[in-house]
RNA sequence: GCGGGCGUGGCGGAACUGGUAGACGCGCCGGACUCAAAAUCCGGUUCUGGUGACAGAGUGUCGGUUCGAUUCCGACCGCCCGCACCA
């Protein structure tokens, strides 16, 4: 007898390796790895035949080790790979290190070493850590940004965006991070703090570089209709950050002043200002003009006005701290200006300084209309300035219809506005538009239509070392000279000191004095270098031919690989890093370097984090999770530290950190457990999109699922026996039940990983080993025939295979002493065979008025008529019927019936 | 304030276009094996009533559409995320 009744198994020393009881993942992995290796199996080449895929993960940061969040992001990706593979795609998976940046610096300041040291130190520690989790990574492509090999490239792509105008120089206000000494771009600007150091940004005025992002505003908006296979949510935040307005621009002519003479000396330097705005259908509710402290208007009045000069300094002040702005009172200063209404020349308008208008979004004047806008309505208020309502809403009566403290922005009809009376809201807009374009204030049109848009140009320059240097020189004769190209590159100093703040790329002492290039005179370099942003901008392109040493990009790599099939990183690069790279796919595809991609990242996976409960003892002092034990009593959990038995308070599930020290390190996990278990447990238990608690009994529950499965297919073969037998024509009950679960396991899988449903392709491997463990354990060995042994055979080889994208080492480790051929990582995707799942006859579910009340069991062939019959003789129907007479029977093909009453 | 998302057992979650609510896992309870423990295996586990077959209630709350609603619509409550003087 091969099993015992309860199923338990005793192993046949004979078969192979399969007589250890225990699956040694500590031993596999790393012998399964090698092998990886030696076979070269997950190496691409660029002369692949295959359909391809190419899947990414967003490449790391080289900070020093790996954490849970990386382990959770790249066992996502590489389940797509292997499965991809498997499907018979050509597969590219690559790795690199995002590896310029600030905290090298810091590390270089702390140890006195130079960042490159750290770097490479820490990009060498975290390969390592990955090539333990088994992924199948192409690692012959890895590249690293703060490599001259990619770098001298990225010179090269900046030199071809400022031939094309994509690149230039202007003196801006700019976000300035007091700690990190740099300036920061607006998306790095969080709450009013820098992304990074988190102290608050100051506004500081330097001349700096930009790449013109704002030329595609319009294309990257309407390009996130072709992303369907984007998250929503990530689509809505770009369109929100790239903030496209329809509007129109409106100039206002100037009056003379009588009771001012500085005013009046301004109005005869000026004589008209500008506004922008969204709703010139409002122009009849106007009550004042308002600009910007920073507009030259305001400027001009305060040259001969120290009050108003006070005041747009105080404005200035406030300007630097965001967090000072939300709570801000509007507040003004009247210029003693007076602009006319387009539309009536006796109207006169006052012309304030405000504190809420911004120089750098549209003209920075607007027109207030209080009636319609709350912020108009607040400062109106404030000063005594009124308010005329001029749409009123469906509901209202006009004569009626006023504002006190409450601006109405809804929809309506034009009211006390002359012409426009009676229109819609639209029909107004474009009414005012045709007639203030037709209409003419000094030579040209008083008014022009102008599409608006939030986004700013991007900043780059960053006063740091460890960054990607701008090519370009600067000459006093011959102004900004670009680095010709065959002097590329421009490679960073390895002799810099860290001892003092500011950049040391300009404190260098030879680095930066160079010859023109244009007339030879001495001349200086650029001491700014990129943004690190700009470095991931492309890197998704460099890996398609990281070998190019010419170039940035090779045409026929590009045009095969690209775009990204998927891409899976963290919902915080929504906006930052998404934005980039699809503007840097538009503008490198303008300069040549991107064939014909439009997009980089057709489908796009943003998941979530790996969250841990938090303890904090008697003195709240945080206290990590290893040096605890638990107790359960019922449903309470508490837990005691181990040494000294104090308990310890159970705090909220946060994201780990280090600072709360619920952190858990995945070299200890996949030391203690294997890397399997740590890939099976981040893929359990939560939808990958939504963060996942981690937790002792879930990766002991992994543990545990990985020897059962070991097991499992121990006996599966034990069942099947060494000979591979031919297909039976006939396969009994017994047999039948295990491929129906083989099958209907294999359907279901698929569409979970095709969909990205990785949790619920965990719950049918579940399902399936449970259902495989209950048929084997009823098998008696004398009714082991052909049929059964085939049904084993073949069960085990599905099951292997189902799960060896999420644990590939367990796979190969079955595989092998399962004495199948070759690696289980080489196999191909098993092939379904749907009528195996087909019942003859059907279970379905009978409610009686919406309540199910019994089940129902006929022929799935049987006709509506049939079911319909048989369902109302039912006894459990009849009774729940209570005699009441059937109105009609609601059937369902193979979903439901439903006896109305 | 504006925009978006989410509320399902003790817990994480499942339920594809409206069709058996609670798959699967964790925890808990009971049992087998064991001198004992671990490991393993078997059974139970939404709530209420009943020894029981069974009956009633039930997907944040209230209403609506429907033969039928976790799913669609409306109002409200709660939580989370993004943006925020953008004219």
């Amino acid at each position: 007898m091969l099993f015992t009744p309860k199923g338990s198994f005793i192993f046949n020393r004979l078969t192979l390796s399969m007589d250890q009881e225990r699956y040694n993942a500590r031993e596999a992995e790393p012998k399964w790895q090698k092998i990886w290796e030696d076979a070269a199996l997950f190496q691409t080449g660029n002369g692949d035949s295959r359909p391809k895929y190419y899947v990414l993960e967003m490449f790391p940061y080289p900070s020093g080790r790996i954490h849970m969040g990386h382990v959770r992001n790249y066992t996502m990706g590489d389940v797509i790979a292997r499965y991809k593979r498997a499907k018979g795609f050509g597969v590219l998976h690559p790795m690199g290190w995002d590896a310029f940046g600030m905290p090298a610096e810091n590390a270089a300041m702390q140890n006195k070493s130079h960042p490159a040291e750290w770097t490479y130190a820490n990009i060498a520690t975290m390969r390592a850590q990955l090539k333990s989790m088994g992924l199948s990574l192409d690692w012959s492509r890895e590249i690293a940004t703060c490599d001259v090999a990619y770098y001298r490239h990225e010179q090269r792509l900046f030199l071809d965006l400022l031939d094309h105008g994509f690149a230039y120089r202007k003196q801006s206000k700019v976000n300035w991070d007091p700690v990190d000494c740099t300036v920061l771009a607006n998306e790095q600007v969080i709450d009013g703090r820098g992304w990074r150091s988190g102290a608050l940004v100051e506004q500081r005025e330097l001349t700096q570089w930009f790449l013109k992002i704002g030329a595609f505003a319009d294309d990257l908006l309407s390009g996130l209709d072709t992303l369907t296979r984007w998250p929503e949510k990530v689509r809505l935040m770009q369109a929100n950050w790239i903030g496209r307005s329809e509007g129109l621009l409106v100039r206002f002519a100037l009056a003379p002043v009588q009771t001012s003479q500085e005013s009046d000396s301004v109005s005869d330097a000026v004589s008209e200002v500008e506004v922008y705005t969204t709703r010139p259908d409002t122009l009849f509710g106007a009550k004042f003009i308002a600009i910007a402290a920073d507009h030259p208007l305001a400027a001009a009045c305060a040259e001969n006005n120290p009050e108003l000069a006070d005041f747009i300094a105080e404005c200035r002040r406030m300007g630097t701290s965001v967090a000072v702005l939300e709570t801000a009172e509007k507040k003004g200063y009247d210029t003693g200006l007076r602009v006319h209404h387009p539309f009536d020349e006796n109207w006169l308008l006052p012309v304030y300084v405000a504190n809420f208008v911004l120089m750098d979004y549209g003209t920075g004047a607007i027109f207030g209309c209080p009636a319609h806008d709350q912020r108009d309505l607040d400062f109106a208020n404030a000063y005594g300035l009124g308010n005329q309502p001029v749409v009123c809403p469906p509901d209202q009566d006009p004569a009626t219809f006023v504002i006190t403290d409450k601006a109405y922005d809804g929809d309506g009809t034009l009211i006390h506005s002359r012409f426009l009376d009676g229109m819609t809201i639209p029909a107004a807009k474009e009414a005012v538009a045709k007639r203030l374009e037709e209409q003419t204030l000094g030579n040209a049109p008083q008014a022009q239509r102008k599409i608006n848009f939030r986004l700013r140009d991007w900043g780059i320059s960053r006063q740091r070392y460890w960054g990607c240097p701008i090519p370009i020189i600067h000459c006093e004769d011959c102004g900004i000279v670009p680095v010709p190209r065959a002097d590329l590159p421009v490679v960073l100093p390895k002799d810099v000191s860290f001892d003092e703040p500011g950049n040391p790329l300009d404190r260098h002492p030879t680095w930066k004095y160079v010859a023109c290039p244009q007339c030879g005179k001495a001349a200086r370099r650029e001491t700014d270098t990129m943004d690190t942003f700009v470095d991931s901008s492309w890197y998704f392109t460099r890996f398609t031919d990281p070998w190019n040493a010419g170039d940035p990009t090779t045409p026929e790599a590009i045009a095969h690989w690209l775009p990204v099939d998927q891409y899976i990183g963290g919902i915080e690069h929504a906006i930052l890093h998404l934005l980039y790279a699809r503007f840097f796919t538009r503008a490198m595809q303008a300069t040549g370097q991107m064939g014909e991609v439009r997009e980089p990242f057709a489908g796009l996976f943003t998941q979530g984090m790996v969250v841990h409960e938090t303890y904090r003892d008697k003195a709240g002092a945080w206290v990590n999770p290893g040096q605890l034990r638990f107790e359960t009593q019922g449903n309470e959990r508490r837990a005691f530290l181990l040494d000294s038995g104090e308990e310890v308070a159970i705090g909220p599930i946060e994201k780990m950190s280090k600072s709360k020290r619920n952190t858990v390190d995945p070299d200890e996990i996949i030391s203690t457990y294997g890397a399997d278990t740590a890939r099976w447990f981040v893929l359990t238990g939560s939808p990958p999109e939504r963060d996942v608690i981690w937790t002792e009994e879930g990766v002991q529950g992994a543990s545990k699922f990985v020897q059962r499965l070991w097991r499992l297919v121990g006996e599966l073969m034990q069942a099947a026996g060494s000979e591979e037998p031919a297909e039976p024509a006939v396969f009994g009950p017994a047999a039948s039940a295990i491929r129906k679960a083989s099958h209907g396991a294999l359907i279901k899988v698929e569409s979970d990983i095709e969909r990205l449903h990785f949790n619920t392709a965990i719950a049918t491997i579940h399902d399936l080993a449970n259902k495989l463990s209950a048929s084997i354990g009823a098998i008696e060995s004398e009714e082991i025939g052909a049929d059964v042994r085939f049904a084993c055979r073949e069960a085990a080889s599905i099951l292997i295979r189902l799960f060896a994208p999420m644990m590939p080492h367990l796979a190969e480790e079955c595989w092998a002493a399962a004495s199948f051929a070759g690696l289980a990582a080489q196999m191909p995707w098993p092939d379904a065979d749907p009528s195996l799942v087909v019942e003859d006859e059907m279970t379905l579910p009978v409610q009686v008025n919406g309540r199910k009340r019994a089940d129902l069991t006929i022929a799935r062939e049987a006709s509506e008529a049939e079911i319909q019959a048989a369902a109302a003789a039912l006894e459990a129907v009849q009774k729940a019927l209570e005699g009441k007479p059937v109105k009609k029977i609601i059937v369902v093909p193979r979903r439901i019936v439903n006896v109305v009453a």
